[in-house]
DNA sequence: TAGATTGTTAATCGATTAACAATC
DNA sequence: TAGATTGTTAATCGATTAACAATC
């Protein structure tokens, strides 16, 4: 843990980092210097210093980087040295993309039950897991100790499931439905937007240099 | 078309200003001051009147903006009042998913069709689609005329294929491999990656308060 | 040792906020 | 008209880059 508040823009690079140092590693790269690290990930090599310097001193004078070691420097930094529980609300088309997509699960993110509020939908099978009923969300959070919640309801849902989520004590969401919701004391959350993704690739397309 | 360059703070702001203004539309507003704005927002009433007056006078000293028309503004800004054909590549997890998310359709978007290189999934029905074979890509893409591609590969794969499309002409790509595919003069591109949102999350839950 | 490269301080650059004249 | 609110200029704040002493 550091002393200083880390800005957003540090934490924004964060991935970056753990994924090339990652590619790195599986390479079988033993070392490298800001000045290396920099062409390859396109940060300039005083902001990498910058950015390191704020978690501890990880490099050595003269001689750079070792990559195993920050690689899982910036790995516990990151918290992905923890497993973690999930869940999926809503089991629509989004819910249904996350449950399949298995990349989550590739970094310690274990689902472990889909809900949902339409009789129609619960008790459907998505990829092994029987949809469950959205009454039986708070219990099964508690009992199962469920650490993160994928919300993929649509906006107006979203803050009721929000609310119950929150009471129920989970830690923290990934919403993808199209609603800000607003960081509380107790629940971390990201709001994930892939519309608005399209929307900026939409603006640069129309003013292409 | 605007005289200075837009910094990407401001562009990125831009989508969040088409759904707030789309909302009070819906709502049935007429009129906003950017300090009623704000507070629905989150930005400070100087940061939205700086942002809007990038573009142009779209709001009257001592009355505000009309709901409706900055709205449309935002909407020409942001090129939202074009359609455009899409194709995926890859007929994996995720490409199935963009496939079935049909919020993109929503906003004139279009899909076209779906490509992969694996045997076995050519010719299989997905939403309603026959996966084609991507060797017909580049012929495809010139003859349809498509404006935006959904690059749903591995990241090994990736690369080759924005060669390829880059070449076929393509406007712009929307990548959810785990690389950072760079800009190039022709084809403009948005880099999604979902598990940097996810170790976002991790991040702050490691590090609450 | 000499060369290389870090961590950190200072300088620069850019983005946000504050202030206010213009004016609906 | 008087009050409200814009668009814009100036001031502030924060993030990035440059520079360099420390040292492996």
């Amino acid at each position: 843990m550091s002393k200083y508040k880390i800005s957003l823009a540090v934490i924004k690079r964060l991935p970056k980092y753990h994924r090339c140092l990652g590619e790195l590693k599986s390479r079988g790269v033993r070392r490298i210097s800001s000045g290396e690290l920099s062409k390859i990930i396109g940060f300039s090599a005083s902001q990498i210093r910058q950015d390191l310097s704020r978690f501890g001193e990880f490099g050595q004078q003269g001689y750079g980087y070792r990559v195993n070691a920050l690689y899982s420097e910036v790995e516990k930094i990151l918290g992905l040295d923890k497993k973690y529980s999930t869940i999926i609300i809503g089991a629509g088309n989004i819910g249904q993309a996350i449950a399949k997509y298995n990349d989550f699960g590739n970094y310690g993110y274990e689902l472990k039950a889909i809900f949902d509020i339409k009789k129609d939908l619960i008790g459907k099978d998505i990829n092994g897991f029987k949809v469950m009923d959205s009454n039986n969300l708070r219990e099964f959070i508690q009992k199962e100790d469920i650490d993160i919640a994928y919300i993929c309801t649509n906006a107006e849902n979203a803050i009721d499931v929000f609310n119950e989520l929150s009471e129920a004590g989970i830690k923290g969401i990934l919403n993808f439905a199209r609603v800000d919701l607003q960081n509380d004391d107790n629940v971390v959350i990201e709001n994930v937007h892939l519309v608005e993704n399209m929307f900026k690739l939409s603006y640069f397309l129309k003013n292409k240099n």
